[in-house]
DNA sequence: TTCCATGATTCAAG
DNA sequence: CTTGAATCATGGAA
């Protein structure tokens, strides 16, 4: 029998499932001359015989239509060993497809087993790791009965770090290095708008990505109106209350004031203030 | 714990 | 695509 694609593959074996009850191993065959898993035991079904690279296919396919309940079924169907190691369980997308099934069962205790008893590949990272922060935010959340903050989140990630199955330990950095910053700031006083090539000559003498560098213009600027804004809330009230003391006139009557909140729009906020240019 | 600085992301507008 | 605004994420200081 030859599967068109993975799910036609499925379906016929949901047809036979019923039949399908012991789970021991009986044919032994591939059709496949460029399967990799030849010569791995098959899955047993009756008059049909699936590699596991097959099975991984399935799992895949469902797992990316999204269909939870028919992989669930696909999986509770499938021969287990008493340890679990199997040629078919070893397979990385058939544990993957195990790890989604128990987070959207919310079998988290299972999920985290699944996730720290494996080694994943790079191209899983995303997906898993997403998978065991939302668990733990979750059971965190249950646990205190309301929804998490960031720093909420922030905790659970650090009382709960991701297993190194599924992460290559890579840290992200937090700030930029000094030299950088320094050029960026001064660029930054020079245009706050960088046209894309300044960006790509930044990002170059920086060696940032220019979406870093983009990053840190739009940050940039927005901070700074941010704070101009804060300043010209202070001045204001200032005003008022000097006008108040005075129980006559306002702040510059010259109307000189609009003008020098203006100027601070483009002067450095706080934390740049260092003249490292 | 809380606050703050700062890089990244999301979203809507143009 | 870019932008501003809002927000999230994260490490360090208070």
């Amino acid at each position: 029998m030859v599967f068109r694609s993975p799910l036609d593959f499925f379906s016929a074996s949901r047809l036979l499932l019923p039949h399908f009850t012991d789970g021991s191993p009986v044919l032994a065959r591939s059709q496949s001359p460029d399967d990799p898993s030849a010569t791995c035991p098959p899955l047993a079904l009756p008059g049909l015989c699936f590699s596991a690279a097959q099975i991984a296919s399935v799992c895949e396919t469902l797992e990316e239509t999204g269909d939870i309940e028919r992989l669930a079924r696909f999986l509770w169907s499938l021969p287990v060993t008493a340890d679990g190691r199997d040629t078919i369980s070893e397979h990385e997308s058939v544990q993957r497809a195990r790890a989604v099934v128990a987070f959207h069962t919310g079998s988290f205790r299972e999920l985290y087993h699944i996730l720290e008893t494996h080694r994943f590949t790079r191209a899983s990272h995303a997906k898993l790791q997403a998978m065991w922060l939302e668990a733990h935010y979750r059971e965190a959340e249950k646990l205190r009965g309301r929804p998490l903050g960031p720093v909420d989140k922030y905790r659970v990630r650090k009382k709960f770090p991701l297993p190194r199955t599924i992460w290559d330990g890579e840290q992200k950095t937090h700030c930029f290095k000094e030299r950088t910053r320094g050029l960026l700031r001064e660029w930054y006083l020079q245009d706050p708008y960088p046209n894309p090539g300044k960006k790509r000559e930044l990002a170059h003498a920086t060696g940032l990505t220019p979406t870093q560098v983009g990053n840190w213009f739009k940050n940039r600027r927005q901070r700074d109106r941010a704070a101009a804004a804060k300043n010209r809330l202070q001045h204001h009230r200032m005003c008022s209350d000097r006008a108040r003391a005075l129980s006559r006139g306002g702040c510059s009557p010259d109307g000189s004031t609009e003008r020098a909140d203006g100027e601070t729009l483009l002067s450095v906020t706080d934390s740049d203030s260092d003249l490292d240019v």
